[in-house]
DNA sequence: GCAGAAGACGAGATCGAATCTCATAAACAT
DNA sequence: ATGTTTATGAGATTCGATCTCGTCTTCTGC
């Protein structure tokens, strides 16, 4: 097939898990898996819908958001409301690739950044908080070099 | 008139912010000011509707996003999506009543809570990132007690 | 292999939050 | 007061997200 991704094989273990969870094979599905380990950043259901419908496979509204549900409800995907009104989806991924979002509110740019003092500040927390952490989400909004002038 | 708030006068602030940047007076914008300024955590435009229905005064659908449209360009007031695809509104505050969000992702449970280190990260970080920074925004998805059991 | 059962998928209907339109009511300046 | 401009509300409209249900595909047992 083709080399894919750089960075390890997201899309296989998300496969996997899927598989554990006891879900079938489908065409859908792996298209989507592919696209997603891919992405630098996350993605809109449309933006999917048409990335797809690009090259690859076509897959229908009903199934992105679908199976969307599904790899979040395993924990291979994440929903990221970035405030514009719509939601995203990308891979949650340990380690490198794991990041948060700038968000430029004039022209809707999304930039991802990293940060470990705030990885640490956040891990720190989260043993405090009457909450069984799953995911976190940190959005910053601003004006970015072009709209801010 | 009614005591209102312990913190400090938000309303107030905001209704000066909108005279000086040219709006009239309007009993929708005072009646929206005047709960939100009540307000510990996040509402949705649905919840200000009903909350000004029951006591107060009614407002509009309508009314409510423009103004919230409003305040969110001068300033006063930030959108928060917490992840139920349902955009929220809250006052923004400085030091005390600045805060950010747990979410129970199972009963949808929403919880303020807040965190030095994270502020002081937030801050550092604020300060490398190619953006004119406005606003920040943390959640924190997981669990609760309750649903976790 | 092959047939049947169970799950995956797609087209289109439906829902509902958010937005838009436009007529009317209030606020402000003079 | 009076005219002008802005604020507000009722209802239509938009559009992302969800739901329905018939068809196609995958998997299981033979």
């Amino acid at each position: 097939m083709t080399p894919t991704t750089q960075r390890s094989g997201w899309a296989e273990q998300a496969a996997r898990a899927l598989t554990e969870a006891g879900y079938r094979r489908g065409g859908a599905r792996r298209a989507i898996l592919e696209l997603l380990d891919e992405q630098a950043c996350a993605l809109s259901a449309q933006e999917i819908q048409r990335a797809l419908g690009g090259r690859r496979r076509a897959v229908s509204r009903a199934s992105i958001y679908r199976v969307m549900e599904e790899l979040e409800a395993i924990g291979v995907v994440q929903r990221v409301e970035l405030g514009q009104g719509i939601v995203r989806y990308e891979a949650v991924r340990r380690g490198p690739g794991h990041h948060h979002h700038l968000v430029c509110d004039r022209c809707g740019r999304l930039e991802p950044f990293t940060d470990a003092g705030l990885e640490r500040a956040i891990s720190r927390l989260s043993d405090r908080v009457p909450l069984k952490v799953s995911v976190h989400e940190i959005v910053i909004h601003g004006a970015c070099r072009v709209c801010a002038r």
